[in-house]
DNA sequence: TGCAATTAGATTGTGCACAATCTAATTGCA
DNA sequence: TGCAATTAGATTGTGCACAATCTAATTGCA
């Protein structure tokens, strides 16, 4: 093979940079482990707690509920990926799943007093990993504001930064 | 629910980095789908024909085999993870398994013609999404640096750049 | 106002990830 | 030199992701 290294070019440079957004996505998963473990939930069940969380809290209105697809278009997962993962978090009393009154086609997804329970506990752990890491709060903030300007771009579905500019 | 904003303090914070590494990893994925479907491979197979690929080109020296484990060690996936994976590539014609003669225990992978077969056709795809994308080569590479820097600092398992500063 | 088109989830099937465990081959030391 | 410890993959089981399809409810227009 006469080929010069040269040769795979763009798709070295590109690689680079899929291949990190894979790793790096998992490492994230694997790091938060020890306390998903501790919780009893799985990382993706963890993501939709936090929208749930946040969520919970904001609502002033009693009919603020929250839907399967709005918690998919928050967190740009489809259904196929949410009804099981729902359908598990409500077997362990984390969330209520019924049907809306005004819409039968709509399900409504509720946190339960269970669930809110877990977000202490995950707070604290967050904090201490934060505190504890070799990773400075700058970095944080400049790769996820990075992570949007490219997730943007990619021309995703919708997305676009919780965070737009200022905290 | 009395409770301030600042409640979500660091908590919101984090979530948005793992959020944004979580949906960037997915989106990367779905952008190359249109790719992946034509050439009839998932996107962490593309991933292993990647290092394939790479090593297949850099071995002047016949012994040069790539194991199970040294596939892993770079993609940092376990067996559990690459053995499926691997036979499913290689009942598509794209790779051979056999077992290492001199140690009966490692399981050497080695691509096919059908499988290099795939290289020109995804490398201009690569080269003319990059093209025609609204990302500029240099937010490629400091996202790049960027994730693997992260990577480094969450302690994973050996993780390093492979292009450490300059390509 | 009835019916075609749309919409929201649910279901089905394939392919990862990964923890836990198992099996067979190899090492290395008593 | 025999056998306990180690090592490399393979296997098993759970839980995502997501494309494709299905079903039931709702809309809106002829």
């Amino acid at each position: 093979m006469a080929i010069c290294d040269d040769d795979n070019g763009a798709l070295a440079l590109n690689r680079q940079l899929c291949f990190a957004l894979y790793a790096a996505s998992r490492a994230m998963t694997r790091a938060y482990q020890p306390m998903l473990q501790h919780l009893g939930i799985t990382y993706p069940q963890y993501l939709v707690l936090l929208v749930l969380w946040e969520w919970d809290q904001q609502r002033e209105r009693e009919d603020a509920d929250v839907s399967v697809g709005a918690l998919g278009g928050r967190l740009m997962l489809d259904s196929g990926t949410l009804t099981p993962l729902l359908k598990r978090m409500e077997q362990r009393g984390l969330v209520v799943r019924r049907r809306a009154a005004r819409d039968e086609r709509v399900t409504l997804v509720e946190v339960t007093d269970a669930g809110r329970g877990l977000k202490p506990r995950a707070q604290e752990w967050v904090a201490r990993q934060l505190d504890a890491s070799a990773v400075s709060p700058q970095e944080v903030e400049q790769l996820r504001s990075q992570l949007w300007a490219f997730l943007a771009k990619l021309g995703g579905c919708g997305a676009s930064d919780p965070v737009p500019s200022a905290d």
